[in-house]
DNA sequence: AAAGGACATGTAATCGATTCCACACATGTT
DNA sequence: AACATGTGTGGAATCGATTACATGTCCTTT
């Protein structure tokens, strides 16, 4: 491997001359070609780790996410790298495959690398991550989770899944159940949840716990939930399923044609996600749109908008679109 | 941000003993307390900057991507990360956004960032790669395509390709049409192509310049790839069409659709991937699954080998499987 | 003609770790 | 008693860059 200071000899300057060319100081024309000259022959390019030990930047940005190949997170990832990648940097990958602590652990790691900043994207909300976020003192953003002191992208749950319920509601639905999660993760549990009680509430529908389930998430939970509705309330069936993420409504939609209802006729559902996959079904299927790249690209800005300068930590929400399909 | 030599004074020792509390060397269990409480109590990390620049490893591994968000991808990364990450190292992640001469760059790139090692999921293959990968001198894997001189990981292409052909055949398809892409991806371009052309010549079904198209991998010039080959063998059109891509073959399935043909028994639908949407579609699409996330696991394990000690570079070939579905 | 400034380059300290070598002491071996 | 061996610690060089400061030209200005 070469380095500067080979490079340095062999064109007869000192290596503070060879820096200056990448760096932009004084060089005189003629050094500067005879430098570039050498450079090109030995394909030399500057150790960023000894740049980084020296300067403190590391031209990468640090992205924790609880699992790796889902599609909103590679949404995420992409809308962040098309901003960073525009400013050279690159990012270096966490994957805490959802353990909480792994969360803590990523972000002293990425710290100790020096990383410029870090994009966390959060399912939960707990003191030691506060914590470590502050002590880590980089600049740092959160997405889909409302982290107190931290700058966060939200989504609007709780509107998106009371629009969602009003758009069953407007479509005659009177019976909507609902396919949820856990309420450790605030946004996806709390908030989606709130907004379809609430919106049942406000039009006087009724809440019924039979309609009711908890998901993990994925499409087999969706099938299970929607199996469990049914069957728990065979005298009085919803006309409408509700679930919180595309996965679990097609889950749910897996089910209830097995068992031979027609979709949406004898029962609706709807989704929120947007899954590519959401709208090759048949019934294309109902959903919200997040707009996840554009939250991953707005993080990747604010990002390094405080790497330039301290911003006061601030909350951002994130639009969406309603999608209605042919499953409602 | 404390350092080693903060450490080193609060606990009145040479930093050589606090380096050596963390690297296993000679440190009495007295001193070695009393420097891991100052540790626990300042939340001392070692820089890994200075860490790398001595030792020259970095615990960090590149990973070129053509395109961050797509399923493929997102399944390879998964399997390397699992793999990396159980011996403690990270993935710096690059896109190239399908550019060529980005993938040099990155190799460069992720050189001069000291990684300790490189996976590439290849689309192409030409010489100033091949040149660029023996000059940065690491541990290297390519994932997809046949690099001369580096180990890759394959996928069994051509026969995949003409297994499916076989398939169409023994469900009675005599005129099967085919959606490829350009040869600039000797994998997926050709040796797909292959694989089909050589079945149908082997089985003396008729090859048809009609029935044969070239799309992008979207799902939209799938769909307007079936356009063509509907419009253009109005007279003589074909039972069956091949898709080199699920994407592909949905964006056909849904212009087949819209058109009125009922699949399979108008026209039979297959593709190759295995997309977690294949198996969610109506009728269910006929798919082979390449097993992705255990190519990234393999890639991962030879390039952790190669990291201990150099080997001769090989060639695997992945195994796939035919996932037989409704649509054909 | 002396002073000041712009330009070009070099010297040397520095970033935060690792690691070779030396040294001190205690214990075991012959 | 002399020597080897094992254990625990420190000194100092080193990795490859950046950068504050110093130095030396040459030109312009007054």
């Amino acid at each position: 491997m070469t380095t500067i200071n080979d490079i340095a000899k062999m064109a007869n300057v000192s290596r503070t001359t060879v820096s200056r060319v990448f760096n932009n100081g004084y060089v005189s024309e003629d050094v500067r070609k005879r430098i570039m000259k050498i450079v090109e022959e030995t394909g030399y390019t500057p150790s960023l780790s000894a740049k980084s030990l020296r300067t403190k930047k590391s031209g990468v940005i640090g992205v924790i996410l609880p699992k790796i190949s889902t599609e909103t997170a590679s949404r995420v990832v992409s809308g962040i790298n098309e901003v960073v990648a525009k400013e050279n940097f690159q990012i270096l990958l966490t994957d805490t495959e959802l353990k909480k602590e792994k969360e803590i652990e990523y972000i002293r790691l990425l710290k100790s690398r020096h990383v410029d900043g870090i994009i966390l994207l959060a399912t939960n909300i707990n003191a030691d991550l506060i914590k470590a976020i502050s002590a880590a003192d980089l600049p740092f953003i959160s997405i889909g989770q409302d982290l107190p002191g931290v700058t966060s992208i939200l989504y609007d749950d709780y509107h998106a899944a009371s629009d969602l319920t009003n758009l069953l509601v407007a479509n005659h639905h009177k019976k909507i159940a609902f396919i949820g999660v856990g309420e450790e993760d605030p946004s996806v549990g709390r908030q989606r949840k709130m907004g379809y009680l609430d919106t049942l509430a406000k039009t006087n529908l009724p809440i019924r716990e039979e309609w009711i389930e908890e998901g993990d998430f994925s499409i087999e939970s969706g099938y299970e939930c929607a199996k469990k509705i049914i069957r728990n309330s065979e005298k009085n069936l919803p006309t409408a399923i509700f679930a919180v993420t595309d996965r679990m409504a097609i889950g749910a939609m897996e089910y209830l044609r097995e068992q031979g209802y027609s979709i949406p006729q004898d029962i609706a559902v709807a989704g929120i996600g947007a899954s590519t996959m959401s709208k090759h079904l048949t019934p294309p299927l109902t959903t919200v749109d997040y707009y996840n790249k554009d939250a991953g690209k707005k993080a990747a800005q604010l990002l390094l908008a405080q790497m330039v300068q301290k911003k006061d930590k601030e909350k951002y929400t994130q639009t969406y679109r309603l999608i209605k399909r042919d499953s409602v």
